[in-house]
DNA sequence: TGAGCGTTCTAAACCGCTTTACTAAAACGG
DNA sequence: CCGTTTTAGTAAAGCGGTTTAGAACGCTCA
């Protein structure tokens, strides 16, 4: 009943365990008779190699992790993740690698990675100072982080937040609007202080906003989902301060806080102008399409995953540029409505 | 340089491997002044115990297996999967499992299953004749399949497929349309045989629509993505046998399908109306939002993950009652226009 | 005082594979 | 026909842990 071995192959063959392994993994080195004779007894009796043992014993698992920053029961609510895993896997299936996914354990990712038999890290938005990357050059795995800071040690790979964020709130400022609120994403995790692609988008909208001396936006942290961004939305202020545009740093926000405006009987865009980021598939298709800031996502995993690749055949190779983001107008976005008043009479 | 291992420690600290081991795994076993030394050593040097000799030794990994029918590149195009995803990661959570992503290796999931390192597999979506099922049970590593046909070997999870394409098919009906087409799920990889979901779905179809007196639909097969269901749009019939209404196995498909009708100037739902089948989130943003039939993901995710701990742990459990199956009723769907023309009348 | 016992620690076997170093036989070249 | 490669195969040493069986040591208690 338990699994059959190489050494069970082997006595019934009447070979030895290493001619078992050979007709595996260097046929070249065993005759054609005894070559023929031991795969078909091994089929014969479903032998399997035992993966752990290969990778114990070849030093190479043949999966590569990727570190999500939270539980993988929310983690997929964005569809950036499933976007991203499109670009990784298709360089895994070209290099027959797997993917396995390394949520926090209890909360640490930093014993989550020691129990993960990877041969290579993604790192998906770790702040520079977050303990898990201590815990990744020490056990010297190789690593390439997507959406944090580039390290001594590792490489990483980004997108022009800055950029794509100043063009975001540009467009709502050359709209006309001046009131406006920016839906910041969560800090990874418990910990305090913002991801790298939080700090760096928020640079960029300020900047754009000081630029045209408009009024200090309102600003608000949500997390990357619907029913935060609805949540944003009611927390958002009434009356004179009620903001005519919204810049939110991610698309499920922004799609959620569209939404329940519409529910409080706004109208996108005319009561209100929403951008989102990221341009997931999704933004197309909503009522009405929304305009958002897009960064190529799937491009960031191929290429993030072509650099592991890379790393860990020992190449030593650098980060590459910011990748280009485009802002996509759609019809999120308008003149906000009492500058349309103005303008009509 | 290289990778510090038990055995650095023992020596680091004086003690033997064993010695070394409890301190990690069993505690008890040694004195407390052993116990610290030992684990300052450990924590100094950084040790982590290496992931395949543990797995090895201990037989078990970890993790479980999620095999996939379709490249990485592609299966994540479909929300179904991240949301199973999050029922299966909440419980992998619980357990401090990780989840292994397991698509085929260059066309074949029988290499890919062997070279896994898993403790147990989530099967998705294979067919009972899929030569895969033979490599699984013979390995005999615990396996749920979902979306399948329960084996004497492993439980199934489904949804009631039938059931709820027979809603589908009968609000169609009742509103008045005769003429429908039925967009059929494409087989699991090469396979040309349909997969058992497809299968159940379109017996739900047929039944309705016979049992209406309806005529004989129209029927395409498509893929799941936005892009395969505009190109199915395109190889509708036009004039007489124009459909006014369609069923879509999926919702990717109905969103891409919707979209370009509403591209060739038809409108949703007065020309055109369309039902898909999961419920996917991003359903409910479409314009219009689209009507279909919801199946409970997260839930199904949850409960084969359930399921597959338990077997896991040696319990023989069987598969529970499919699970069942609503129709959402959204803007996607209405009369038919002709019959609308002629009540006016 | 010494048999019996619990505590603390270790040696060695084992998990299942790969790979290096080596042997015996066969093929080769002159 | 004999030394030299080549070929075909094997024994054994890892890979880095866990775990079983048992040794050494003080303690208790009759």
């Amino acid at each position: 009943m338990s699994r059959v071995t190489i050494a069970d192959v082997a006595s019934a063959a009447g070979v030895s365990k290493t001619a078992v392994s050979f007709a595996f993994n260097n046929p070249d080195r065993l005759g054609p008779a005894t070559l023929e004779r031991v795969l078909d007894v091994a089929r014969e009796l479903g032998y399997t190699p035992h993966p752990a043992a290969r990778a114990l014993s070849m030093r190479r698992s043949g999966t590569i992790g990727v570190l999500v920053p939270q539980p993988l029961s929310t983690v997929f609510a964005n569809p950036f993740l499933s976007e991203l895993i499109q670009g990784l896997g298709e360089q895994c299936e070209e290099h027959d690698l797997t993917l396995l996914l390394v949520p926090p354990l209890n909360g640490s990712l930093e014993g989550a990675i020691r129990q993960a038999s990877v041969d290579g890290f993604i790192s998906l938005g770790l702040s520079p100072d977050d303990s898990a990357l201590e815990v990744l050059d020490r056990i010297g795995i190789p690593t390439v982080l997507v959406d944090s800071e580039e390290s001594p040690a590792h490489p990483a790979v980004n997108v022009d937040d800055g950029g794509g964020a100043h063009a975001a709130a540009r467009h709502l400022l050359d709209l006309g609007h001046r009131q406006l609120a920016i839906i910041i994403l969560p800090p990874a995790r418990s910990q305090t202080n913002s991801t790298p692609t939080a700090v760096r988008r928020l640079a960029g909208y300020r900047a754009a906003i000081s630029d045209a001396g408009a009024p200090e936006p309102h600003k608000e942290v949500a997390g990357i989902s619907v029913a935060a961004g609805a949540r944003a939305f009611q927390s958002l202020p009434t009356g004179k301060r009620r903001p005519t545009g919204v810049l939110a740093m991610s698309d499920m926000t922004a799609i959620g806080l569209m939404s329940a405006a519409q529910a409080a009987g706004l109208r996108v865009p005319d009561d209100l102008s929403v951008v989102g980021f990221d341009d997931v598939p999704a933004s197309a298709w909503t009522n009405p399409p929304l305009t958002t800031v897009r960064q190529p996502i799937v491009d960031k995993g191929r290429i993030a995953a072509r650099l592991l690749i890379q790393r860990m055949k020992g190449k030593t190779v650098d980060s590459p540029a910011p990748l280009g983001t485009t802002l996509v107008v759609r019809n999120s976005t308008a003149r906000p409505k009492e500058v349309v008043d103005r303008q009509t009479h």
